[in-house]
DNA sequence: TCCTACGATGGACTTCGTCCAAGTCAAGAA
DNA sequence: TTCTTGACTTGGACGAAGTCCATCGTAGGA
């Protein structure tokens, strides 16, 4: 089992088969899945596994902190598992590929208390736009 | 005629009421509509404009770069015209508002020439999270 | 004023995602 | 091991956001 399942054991997460495979299918790096190719994926290991829970499952997922939503404009949500690990993303103009990527300096530090307008900063993302070398 | 309906004439933009009027909506600082507000502010004073054609002109004026696509994850895309003075993202996790801001700093330089992978990298989007004081 | 190519229309369609009622099953209790 | 129960899954309907297209209308040059 791989540690994210044992994480989610320990979190009082009842293992289901679907689940389980839907978290085999984000497992590794530089995954960037959206749900219907997380749903493809899934289903060539569990053919009758629905929509509906592919869907839960990413919810359930992000909303415990196991794997972060990557915007897309005017895309479909992508699913990074990578979560434990602080990155941002590089995003390809052309095809709309995502590397994971780690830049220096402190963007959430970058916003003056006088440019909050008395909201509570939580969390900052940063996407990095270019083409890549197939693209260029 | 504002600045911006002159500069459009000045790229042979042809000068329709329905254009005007979707250019006259999205006129002024901290402006971000979803494109379902801008149809109903249009419709209220151009009762027969069409939902295809404030989706064309908005395209448009995204493609010309005189308005900005704001990305917010799992809601309808905002539009923002303030794409001539560069700045930055505020949006709230509880009722999807935005602000704009202008953080210090410089993202773009921040990401190290050994993490582009071969990208060329053109422009840098910070997307500040969190809660507005409406909401916290 | 007339012409015509560019733009507008609205309704069908697609994509992405959510909801729900009914059926299923993981895992703790006995 | 079997039972029990409530959490989980299913599939289909639904909804929101956005695109497409055939047809009609009109801005602006001749």
């Amino acid at each position: 089992m791989s540690d994210l399942l044992r994480r989610l054991r320990g979190r009082g997460w009842r293992l289901t088969s679907q689940r389980r495979v839907v978290a085999e299918v984000l497992d590794g790096d530089h995954v960037h899945l959206t749900a219907d190719e997380v749903h493809l994926r899934a289903a060539a290991r569990l053919p009758e596994i629905s929509r509906a829970t592919v869907y839960n499952t990413l919810g359930e997922l992000v909303a415990l902190g196991e794997v972060l939503e990557v915007s897309t404009v005017g895309r479909a949500k992508r699913y990074d598992p990578n979560a434990r690990r602080p990155h941002q993303h590089l995003v390809c103009s052309g095809c709309g590929s995502v590397r994971d990527v780690h830049p220096v300096g402190d963007a959430l530090g970058d916003l003056p208390e006088a440019e909050r307008f008395g909201f509570t900063v939580g969390s900052v993302e940063v996407t990095y736009r270019g083409l890549c070398p197939g693209c260029a």
